[in-house]
DNA sequence: CTGTTAGCGCCTTCAC
DNA sequence: GTGAAGGCGCTAACAG
């Protein structure tokens, strides 16, 4: 393998310069660097990028921790984040913390002993506490679809109660008035504040939220087809669903057809997350959008700001989502 | 920061003794030991991985290149790489090709200048001659999903012949003798061959191939969708369709059902890559499974072997894909 | 079993 | 504008 000093002697110049035309750093004058290009070129030259990280203490990598690197909506982020960061040249090194505290912390050890120049957390288990502590740390992190109050200017994160009040508000708007709501766990703040924005739609139309029509699912599928069921057993009427992920809410359509409901004539449904599949449900399901993609861009550009001192980048900190219409909401 | 040298002072030891413990390499008295691991812990001690790498020649990394980093082949790919690849400790560094071959070089340049220890490329743009040459290059490549001939050993894909044939098949032994056919680009080696397995089981059926009952689309839902509707226009007459993939398969549905067929009464359809949503199509796609998994996990496997030296791993170049069975067939 | 000694390949002040 | 020299933090022979 070449080396920077072979190209130097092949050029006729010292290291330092080869250095300059490599980094575009310093003035060069237009004739050394041609034959200095020259050389790299004859001699197929790639600078080591190891030896350069070390020298420049940078690595020009950014640890990315998701917690899958599979599904609609994790795919899409990672994709987004890697699209901007590969646009600046960065490396991507991904892990997943599959929502497990331990593994999280593992991860981000793990990425924190790689020298990256910046993380990007989707973390799920571990505490503000912890997050807090890294923080401090030399490398800047940014945390993705999560928000830690004392670290508001580095979170990029959705405002889930305002998509729990818009999803809520929709089938309102259309002359629902009895709602059933499906939950996720209620310890992850993410459920938590989307029945907070459900909860306040119904206040603002003057509706009484009862919890024998809430259930509370696990995010997956079978929990939403076990929730209608649960909640049509309640013998409450409601012409109203709205569940808080699209898997769950594909589960209850299944249950409420197996009960011989009809969506969307005696059911209306929304689901959150507006994640592909929704339209390959019959009838297509109508989501909260979460603006994924541009959730990941932003993360991105804040490394960018951050780790790389970009100048120009305007960080959007919370995204607000809205909903899709499809053909899964009826009007009364 | 604390350096190696910092701890090797605090212990009392040379800094190669410290060397020693980190790396386990090498003999070090259980008391040495110790001192030095509460050296490290006392400071807080982290290796610099960039200063490992480059006195090591190892970054510990390995460059995974995909089409993309979403959707529910990738995402199963990527993942399963990415976990068995953190299992042995080795980070993973993604990008996305996005099937363009400029993009994919663009990539695989990338990677190589990131000193990778190894790259596992799911590429599809790419030349074989162009494996070729990085192949015969100083890092060790994996060919994910792609039957190079003389790069037999590094390749790690599936029988997309026997994907076509027992897709086929399955029609054939359910008594439909009329299938229409719906393929990928025609340019895609995985086309060509899912056709070629088509028309192989044809065959030992004693059936002829009828160029009218196929369509070539472009591996995407609307193009199924379309297929179905320039075939059924041909007055011909099937009972089975088999689509290239489960994209296609979907989009193939609609536009049937569109035309007033029922599924699998009036046809029978079945896909290929039994994708996460099959399932939640109206009924159940059938499709050929592709052990994407397991493919992903040999990818990085075989990593472990040739750029690792792990020894003891037997590596399984081809897949068999097999027929998942579900609700879109129906016998004649 | 442990210490000494060279580099690994490059960046980055400094002089010139 | 260009060159010389020191050092980034660690590994890997060699000795001892």
């Amino acid at each position: 393998m070449a080396t920077i000093y072979k190209v130097s002697e092949l050029a006729g110049v010292s290291l330092a310069t080869v250095s300059r035309v490599i980094n575009k750093s310093g003035n060069v004058t237009p004739k050394t660097r041609q034959k200095v290009l020259a050389a790299i070129a004859e001699l197929g030259y790639r600078p080591n990028s190891m030896a350069q990280s070390l020298a420049s203490k940078r690595s020009n990598s950014v640890g990315v921790l998701i917690p899958e690197l599979y599904g609609p909506f994790f795919g899409i982020m990672l994709s987004s984040v890697e699209s901007e960061l590969h646009k600046a040249g960065k490396r991507t090194i991904v892990t997943a913390g599959h929502s497990d505290e331990a593994i999280e912390r593992d991860c981000i050890e793990f990425l924190l002993g790689s020298t990256c120049d910046a993380l990007i957390l989707h973390v799920q288990a571990v505490s503000d506490d912890y997050l807090l502590e890294i923080s401090e740390g030399p490398v800047p992190v940014v945390l993705l679809n999560r928000h830690v109050p004392k670290l508001a200017d580095r979170c990029i994160s959705l405002d889930n109660e305002h998509g729990g009040y818009v999803a809520t508000r929709t089938l309102l708007e259309r002359g629902h008035e009895k709602l059933a709501y499906i939950s996720g766990p209620s310890w992850k703040m993410d459920s938590f504040k989307r029945l907070a924005g459900h909860r306040r739609a119904l206040e603002e139309f003057g509706l009484d939220f009862d919890e024998r029509l809430a259930f509370e699912g696990d995010f997956e599928e079978a929990s939403g087809r076990e929730g209608v069921i649960h909640l049509l057993k309640q013998k409450l009427q409601f012409t109203g669903l709205v569940c808080a992920n699209d898997e769950m809410a594909a589960g209850a359509m299944q249950g409420a057809r197996a009960h011989g409901l009809s969506i969307p004539g005696d059911l209306s449904v929304v689901g959150y997350d507006d994640v592909a599949f929704t339209r390959y449900l019959n009838p297509q399901l109508s989501s909260v959008n979460c603006r994924i993609e541009e959730m990941g861009q932003m993360a991105a550009r804040a490394v960018l700001k951050h780790a790389y001192d970009t100048k120009d980048l305007v960080i959007q900190n919370t995204f607000k989502p809205h909903v899709m219409l499809r053909a899964s909401i009826g009007s009364r």
